[in-house]
DNA sequence: GGTTGAATGAGAACAGTTCTCATTCTATGT
DNA sequence: ACATAGAATGAGAACTGTTCTCATTCAACC
C-alpha cells in the first residue's frame, strides 16, 4: 500500500528540518508524511494505519508527535473521539476547517484575506489588553457538511 | 464545599430547559452549574471536582453530556489532555479562548463587533462555495499567556 | 562494510472517559 | 403529606485512545 510519493522539494524540505533536529530520515517518517501530503483533510490514526498497512499504529503516534514537535505536522483538535492530523501549514496553505457536528468530518477550507486581517487586527488588540501573545489562530466552522445536510 | 448560589434567572431558565427535555433538575447539576457560573472560564473536570468534593466523577461525567445536549454548556476542546467545559454562550456571551501553548490555560475573551461580522460574511461566503452549513464558530488564539510569556 | 545508537513494532501499561447496577432522590399522583 | 415510578446517583469496573517497554532493525557516519 505504499503508494504515494512525496514531492522532491517537500521531501528535501522536511528531510532537512529533521536533520536539523537531529531526527532521521526514515522510511516510516517519508511514508506517513506522504499519506498526509496525499489527503488534502486532517487524517485519524486509523485513517493513516489504514493508509499504509506496513505502519505499526505506535511507529505512527510517535512519528506523528516528532513532527509536531518540529513544526511538519499539525494536530487537529475537534470535539470528535479521535485526533486528526496533516501537513503544518508552511508546508503547505494557511487554511481553516470545517468540522461537521453530525459525521465527524473535518475539511480544510481556505478564508478570505480580509477575515484573515481582522483576525491579525483583533489578536493585537488583544495583545494590548491582556498581554496575551498570540501565535497562531485556529478558526473553525462547525456545523453539517453537505452530506449530513 | 457547596457555597456558590446560582442567580435565581439563570437557574429558572436553566430548569425550563431541563424540564423541556424531560430532565430532572437535580441537586447536582445546580450545583454543577454553579460551579461552572461562578468560574469565568472553561473549567476541567478535575477542577469541577475540585470545586465541589460531594459531586462524584461519574456524576460530573454523565451531567455535563445531559447538559450539553440541551445546549446549556459548552464542551471546550483544546490539544492538552483535559477537555474543558463552560455555560454556553446563550446563558452568558458569545466569545472567545487564549489558549497557552505553554501551561494549557484556558481564558475567555470578547471579540469586536467587526471580527464577527467578518466571520458570519466568511460563514456565508463558504456555505454558498461548498453547501457547509455553519451553525456556530470557534476562535482560539492559541499563544502564551501573560504568566508564560 | 562496520559501528553506534536512534527508530521500530508488538503488546503491555496507562489515563481519561464511559458503563454497570444497586441505591437514592425527584417529580408527580393520590 | 405520603406513596409510587422511574430517573439520577456513586463507587468502581470496563473501555479505548494514547503512551511506554524493550529486544530487534535500520539510518547515518566512519
Amino acid at each position: 500500500m505504499r503508494t504515494t510519493s512525496l514531492a522532491p522539494d517537500l521531501r528535501e524540505d522536511i528531510a532537512q528540518r529533521l536533520r536539523g533536529a537531529a531526527q532521521r530520515f526514515t522510511r516510516n517518517r517519508e511514508a506517513l508524511i506522504g499519506v498526509l501530503a496525499a489527503a488534502r483533510r486532517p487524517l485519524t490514526i486509523h485513517e493513516i494505519v489504514a493508509s499504509d498497512n506496513s505502519l505499526a499504529t505506535s511507529t505512527v503516534y510517535r512519528n506523528l508527535t516528532v513532527l509536531e514537535e518540529i513544526g511538519v505536522v499539525h494536530r487537529v483538535v475537534t470535539s470528535g473521539d479521535f485526533a486528526h492530523y496533516e501537513l503544518a501549514e508552511d508546508l503547505t496553505e494557511h487554511h481553516h476547517h470545517l468540522v461537521c457536528s453530525n459525521c465527524g468530518a473535518v475539511d480544510d477550507v481556505k478564508a478570505s484575506a480580509k477575515l484573515e486581517q481582522c483576525v491579525r487586527d483583533a489578536a493585537r488588540d488583544i495583545a494590548r489588553r491582556t498581554g496575551f501573545h498570540t501565535e497562531r489562530h485556529l478558526l473553525d466552522l462547525i456545523g453539517r457538511c453537505s452530506r449530513c445536510a
